[in-house]
RNA sequence: AGGCCGGUAGCUCAGUUGGUUAGAGCGCGCCCCUGAUAAGGGCGAGGUCGGAAGUUCGAGUCUUCUUCGGCCUACCA
């Protein structure tokens, strides 16, 4: 065939061009396409898939903290599910075993609550629905919310084992979660006690701190006196020995016994149940007399001549509130005067309330409110219960009963412990409209009191005060009977320390927080007065002896467990004592309590893990948001060092809250609440994962419009990026590669960049810092691809010879850097890669494949360096040419004729082997020039920057390639070569 | 109120042991291309590093205080 004849009418070459061919989409259409990719991978049982394909690999496990089966997902959970499908999914395919279970956290009061709303909405209350019953609605209740966040966590992409998740409700894990109790049991760790404990009236159940929150509320505040007993010892002052004669005088006044210690509360209700006052070391106290009272409507308790001790600092307000107008300070009164008092009950009448009452140092008092006395009823506050704990002897040289009286039953009303008049009355009301209002405990407390002619004043006040999260009704303090693993006898609080310190933690200043914690922590207070949740599975024998002391303890063991596997919590319950306990069973009880819903959760490592075949028994990584420092991750290292004396984690990784775009938290109050749900709809969960995956999830996670903005520009970026290559990699097979020695410089560049990116990326997996690994990628596609090499090669994949060496050697990179990309941003968006993948690769799946091995020999340091300079001249042009297009002098790069500044370039082209020429020395095996570099016609060296323009030269422009060539035809010589292998076709 | 943590361009993030005019990408503005085209390329304008004081020859980088925000705890009598 011989060169085709010049014709008059120019040629359209257009059609000898080697363009990129795709149907690949720009547009994603995300929320649509998303969807049909998670029925394929069900459809290719994708999870299964990996399990066979990583069976006999190394584990890598990701144990999951189970959300709470109730309601729906929200962005913190998307957050954290999303994160740990990264986790996953990217050290799956480091060619570990990655095999994530998710779980969901099931017992517990919302879900009772709700159960019983329901129940009550039938007009049944909760003591008319057999227990059994209202268990199993609970149990489906819960199950119906575990399914539909199982869609919502898949629908964001999430690869796991959702047909067999663990549940803390499911039979087999309750008979674990016992069985851990019960050994916790058996090691003496165990013990029950008497701790006044938060307790809601309403629901009739004790609350753990995490289950209230904080509100106002409207109380009445009263100030009360409590008059010197008179029938107690003399008080003997004792001076501090510079004056003798005061103190006479006053060892004659406080003799008298005609004064009253002065004291303040919130709660008036708690005043029966007074048994002590408190006082402080530090605190300055005066015996004042009232001298003027106030002019009033209603009676005063108090009377002109009335002797009061108060705190020094507290008398003005103590005085102006209690309507003394003025009062005369007599003496000084010290710690020592005061530790010899013993008062009367201020609700004293005849036989009732009569019993002395100490009065006891306690740190907690403070001189900031009241009256520098503290009220103390060792039934109602945990720090009036340590101080009269810690006083026994005290109590019992005065005579006193040191036992806490339980004046409060569970629906918060008086027991008959009490006197006639207060025994039943309510403290909060448990129903009705008026349910979390005040009950007629107060009322008649200070009715009696102004009867006593001890009230000194009565006012309304509002005060943050705890209440329950559920009901939002008021809590009480209430000493019941509780059970308690200890942090101490079997040194459990020690092992969990050292524990801590084996363990790895992202960030690491984790460490140092749940270390603190645990070192500060009180007893675990575990049981729960409840329905729906684990028995605490203990027989208790006459002398409140446990069933796991006795010789038969095993055997019992075994029938509960057993009873419990097979029925669930209900086997328990419902099965008599006598099959549990054969023998000696007379006075033995099971305890009805249940567990606090923490010991589940802190439980999964012992049914979930342990009791799994396809996981190990000790978990990778534990990953949640930093509030679970105080919540699963120290629930869970609590029960395994108490049952297994380690740490069920090797690491714990925690993540921020989202927060709005002004770093605020998500409140439907402030109504700037995101929902995933909305976003998955508008963008797609690729987007949501972006978002994810571009965020520092060490700190506060913002969430707004514009960063969805960003990140949804971000993901067309990439997109287009891959659609690239796809396209230009179209019909492209690998017997087209080119070897790495017989490629260009530019294209053994890319390699280095990507064996650079290549050995970074499995550390920075192992770091779990996928926000850098995002922003290498994506700097990586727009910096080095999009505005580098693939700008550069335009020219060379278009234009050269089909199968030319250097455009077989970009096809080959092209290749090389498809399948890493894919790999590497698989994890990421997970839907995305899925469809790029399939693009080259119909009906097989991107998330079956490893990441990419980036061999030693990409690396060339040397080539990089030399190249740095060649980017740095392209700089220089692209600065110098600016000007010129503003000026519309130069429209197209192509245009120009271009001097650049030797300054040590020369040396760089050498090495890198790209010719300073305008033509190819062989047109069907083009070599790159510098003007291929910076995207010129003509490209010469001098001594400075310059810019021709070469249109105003004989130059003529290639109707093929549209650079500026000088000789015959319409196209280069290159262009000409590829046109007539074309043509021969 | 206490403990822990954070506040670098409009947004997302880098800023090694304190050291030259504080970086990147996106967005924005202007320009080019029209053979990646609801794409691509180029140039440019934006921060004095939450605020104040201090240590230092020199601080985004150390200290103190302060402010805002987050998690946890406490808000009791």
């Amino acid at each position: 065939m011989t060169t085709a004849p010049s014709t008059p009418e120019p040629r359209d070459y257009r059609d000898t061009l080697f363009l990129p061919k795709t149907d690949f989409p720009m547009r994603a259409g995300l929320p649509k396409a998303e969807p049909k990719w998670i029925e394929f991978w069900n459809e290719q049982k994708l999870y299964q898939t990996l399990r066979e394909q990583s069976e006999g690999r190394e584990s890598y496990t990701l144990h999951d903290g189970p959300p709470y089966a109730n309601g729906h997902i929200h962005m913190g959970t998307a957050l954290n599910k999303i994160l740990k499908d990264l986790i996953n999914r990217s050290h799956q395919m480091l060619g570990l075993n990655a095999n994530y279970v998710p779980g969901w956290d099931c017992h517990g009061l919302p879900i009772e609550w709700k159960v019983e709303e329901e129940f009550r909405a039938k007009g049944k209350s909760k003591d008319d629905v057999k227990p059994s019953e209202f268990r199993a609605r609970c149990r489906e209740y819960a199950k119906q919310w575990v399914d539909v966040q199982s869609d919502e966590f898949q629908r964001l992409g999430v690869v796991g084992d959702w047909e067999n998740p663990y549940l803390t409700m499911r039979f087999e894990s309750e008979a674990v979660i016992c069985g851990e109790l019960l050994k916790i049991a058996q090691s003496g760790q165990l013990y029950r006690g008497s701790k006044p404990i938060m307790w809601s009236p309403v629901e009739q159940t004790a609350l753990a701190e995490a289950e209230v929150e904080y509100a106002d509320r409207k109380v009445s505040q009263i100030y009360v006196r409590f008059p010197v007993r008179k029938d107690t010892p003399n008080i003997v002052v004792v001076g501090d020995g510079a004056d003798i004669s005061p103190t006479i005088a006053k060892q004659n006044a406080l003799n008298e016994k005609d004064y009253s210690v002065v004291i303040w509360t919130t709660t008036p209700w708690t005043i029966p149940a007074n048994r002590a006052v408190s006082y402080s070391q530090s605190i300055r106290y005066g015996l004042y007399e009232i001298e003027e009272l106030e002019d009033v409507e209603f009676t005063l308790g108090q009377n002109i001549g009335d002797k009061l001790i108060v705190a020094d600092d507290l008398w003005e307000t103590v005085s102006k509130s209690s309507f003394i107008r003025s009062g005369k300070r007599l003496f000084e009164i010290n710690a020592a005067d005061l530790g010899q008092m013993v008062l009367d009950h201020p609700l004293r009448k005849g036989d009732d309330f009569n019993f002395p009452v100490p009065m006891l140092k306690g740190d907690h008092v403070t001189a900031d409110a009241g009256t520098g006395f503290v009220h103390t009823a060792p039934s109602h506050g945990e720090d009036d219960y340590m101080v009269w704990m810690s006083n026994g002897d005290k109590l019992v040289s005065l005579g006193i009963d040191p036992a806490v009286p339980m004046t409060l039953d569970d629906k918060g009303c008086y027991t008959d412990v009490m006197p006639e008049r207060f025994q039943g009355l309510d403290v909060i009301r448990t129903s009705g409209k008026k349910r979390g209002q005040d009950g007629k405990a107060n009322g008649e407390v200070i009715k009696a009191l102004v009867e006593s002619g001890n009230l000194l004043a009565r006012a309304p006040m509002t005060l943050r005060d705890a209440h329950s999260w559920r009901s939002k009704a008021p809590v009480i303090r209430r000493a019941t009977p509780q059970w308690f693993i200890s942090m101490s006898k079997e040194g459990l609080r020690d092992k969990a320390l050292a524990e801590i310190d084996k363990t790895q933690f992202w960030p690491d200043r984790g460490r140092n927080r749940i270390g603190a914690m645990v070192r500060d922590r009180p007893d675990w207070l575990i049981s729960r007065q409840r329905n729906w949740g684990v028995p605490i599975t203990l027989i208790v024998g006459p002398n409140g002896e446990l069933h796991t002391e006795r010789s038969d303890a095993d055997a019992i063991n075994a029938r509960i467990l057993e009873a419990v596997y097979h029925q669930g919590v209900d086997g328990w319950f419902e099965t008599p004592l006598d099959d549990l306990m054969p023998d000696n069973n007379a006075g033995w009880t099971k305890v009805t309590d249940i567990l606090d819903v923490w010991f589940d959760s802190g439980c999964t490592h012992a049914f979930c893990l342990k009791q799994r075949d396809d996981l190990p028994d000790r978990a990778d990584l534990y990953m949640e948001g930093s509030d679970q420092h105080r919540g699963w991750f120290q629930s869970s290292l609590m029960e395994s060092c108490a049952v297994y004396s380690e740490a069920p984690y090797k690491g714990i990784l925690t993540h921020g809250f989202v927060v709005d775009a002004k770093g605020l938290k998500m409140s439907k109050s402030l109504g700037n609440v995101m929902a995933p749900e909305d976003l998955i709809k508008k963008f797609g969960a690729d987007i949501v994962r972006l978002w994810v995956a571009s965020s520092d999830v060490t700190e506060e996670i913002r969430i707004s419009d514009e960063v969805i903005k960003t990140n949804t520009d971000s993901y067309r970026k990439l997109r287009n990026t891959l659609r690239y290559m796809i396209g230009a990699l179209d019909g492209y097979d690998d017997s087209e590669e080119v070897a790495y020695d017989d490629m260009p410089a530019l294209e053994r560049w890319v390699l280095h960049r990507l064996h650079e990116l290549g050995s970074e990326h499995e550390a920075l997996v192992r770091d779990h810092d996928h926000r850098t690994i995002f922003s290498k990628l994506f700097n990586f596609c727009t910096n080095d691809l999009s505005a580098f090499y693939f700008d550069i090669r335009k020219d060379a994949l278009y234009c050269d010879p089909l199968d030319s060496t250097r455009r077989r050697a970009c096809l080959t990179v092209m290749n090389a850097l498809f399948e890493r990309l894919t790999t590497w941003l698989a994890p990421i968006l997970c839907f995305t890669m899925e469809e790029v993948w399939q693009a080259r690769r119909p009906g097989t799946s991107v998330h079956l494949e490893t990441f990419r091995d980036c061999p030693e020999s990409w690396k060339d340091a040397a080539l990089f360096a030399q190249m740095a300079k060649v980017r740095t001249a392209r700089e220089l042009v692209n600065e110098t040419i600016e000007p010129l297009r503003r000026e519309k002098v130069i429209k197209s790069s192509l245009e120009a004729d271009v001097t650049v500044p030797d300054a040590g370039l020369d040396d760089a082209l050498f090495a890198l082997g790209i010719v300073i020429a305008n033509d190819y020395a062989i047109p069907a095996e083009p070599t790159d020039t510098l003007a291929d570099y910076l995207i010129v016609s003509s490209a010469a060296l001098g001594d400075a920057m310059s810019v021709a323009d070469l249109k105003e030269t004989d130059a003529k422009k290639c109707l093929r390639s549209w650079k500026y060539f000088y000789g015959d035809g319409e196209i280069t010589p290159r262009d000409a070569v590829a046109v007539e292998a074309l043509d021969a076709q």
